[in-house]
DNA sequence: TGATTGAACGTTTTATATAATGCTCAAAAA
DNA sequence: TTTTTGAGCATTATATAAAACGTTCAATCA
């Protein structure tokens, strides 16, 4: 569901219906205020999208794929270590979740309207990060950090246990710092558990320069 | 708050509002149903409980009760070490909400409706339970297996990690069993976790039989 | 005097009518 | 033939009226 295929028509659609959906909200734009944005008739929207579900998908894709980029970035961060791109990943979730709901409501809504009628689409959202999150425990597991049997089972894991602090779906009062604060003590248990198992894997050296099968 | 101090007639209204919250829900029954179950004018009603809201707060606290009984059981088993303790408490609670959610939901959507009125009593249970971990992670400290440096916030820690899976407000559409599997795993993580801090309080003996300062 | 009542009040919920919306398709335009 | 249109249909959302509800309190009862 490339952005870059759309058709130049489809474009304007997707984004006339964005500015739409940012400003006044998925309930509150219709069809026919999107055709009039583009000079065209309500009938001719379906010729390039199936329905305004479609349209606003197509949206919540385009947001999504930078949230992804985002997270992408740190897994592929040089100056990081396993430890660290672990920590970066799940506090850039965290702030991601917390600014979208903070400010930026309207957006929210929409994924949450999304979500409730197109549940598989969590579904591949959680397959990318369960993605991203492998790579690095894989790489932590090489440089004998981490002792990792399945990895994206362990990732599937970590999302859990971060759930938290990371879902969209929970509302959050306090600060955000305050946020960070408790979700760096899970992940510093978490760490420790992976330590503990390294050192149980190579029990002979404290700090394995490969891992051992 | 406790049951036993109340008045006769509070018990008799509590009995009558409690049978109707759960077979017709909280909106669903009214003031003057529940009085005409006890036989008295919905004025009379007010000498007893303020309002709607709080016997339906003290309904929720019978059923809390039995809960926390249950989750404090846990604890108190001689049978168990502060390890499995810790496991069982985690399952029990996720099973608590998943059987809430799945074969009550009429007491479920009275505990949501409730906790949007009254935020502060969800403080009040967290602060149950963390009472209760701490007292399993402070035995776990003394037996030398875990290295706790604060136990409450360590306990805070523990059920936000476990939130996912038992959190009432989330729903699950899949089987307990699954559930209590991916919690199992977390569970386990956690577990490495503290042994690794137990094992570098005292780095000498693996399984040392008490702390060191 | 202390306990109880039920009519009365303001609010919330529900039922109903009306308007607006998403989507289709035969016809028109390109 | 391919693209576009806009009236029309079924459904959903909004506005409005009516009923029901939570709560109070002056009057009644024990």
């Amino acid at each position: 569901m490339p952005t870059e295929n759309l058709d130049e028509t489809a474009k304007q659609i997707l984004d006339a219906a964005s500015r739409r959906f940012l400003h006044y909200g998925y309930g509150k734009t219709t069809m026919s205020e999107i055709a009039q944005d583009c000079n065209m008739s309500t009938g001719n929207l379906y010729r390039y999208f199936p329905s305004k579900l479609d349209i606003a998908e197509m949206f919540v894709h385009v947001l999504r794929r930078e949230q992804v980029a985002k997270l992408r970035g740190v897994s592929d961060d040089q100056a990081l270590n396993p430890a660290q791109k672990l920590r970066e990943f799940f506090i850039l979730k965290c702030k991601i979740a917390y600014e979208r709901f903070h400010d930026n409501p309207k957006a929210y809504e929409l994924s949450v309207e999304l979500l409730s009628s197109r549940p598989k689409i969590a579904l591949e959202w959680e397959a990318a990060e369960v993605r991203i999150l492998s790579e690095i425990l894989l790489q932590g597991d090489a440089e004998g950090g981490f002792a990792i049997d399945s990895a994206p089972q362990t990732a599937k894991l970590l999302l859990d246990a971060a759930y938290r602090f990371t879902s969209p779906a929970i509302y959050h009062e306090g600060e955000f710092d305050d946020l960070a604060l408790e979700l760096n003590g899970v992940i510093d248990l978490v760490l420790d558990g992976f330590a503990w198992r390294a050192a149980k894997r190579s029990p002979d050296k404290r700090k394995p320069s490969d891992a051992s099968v």
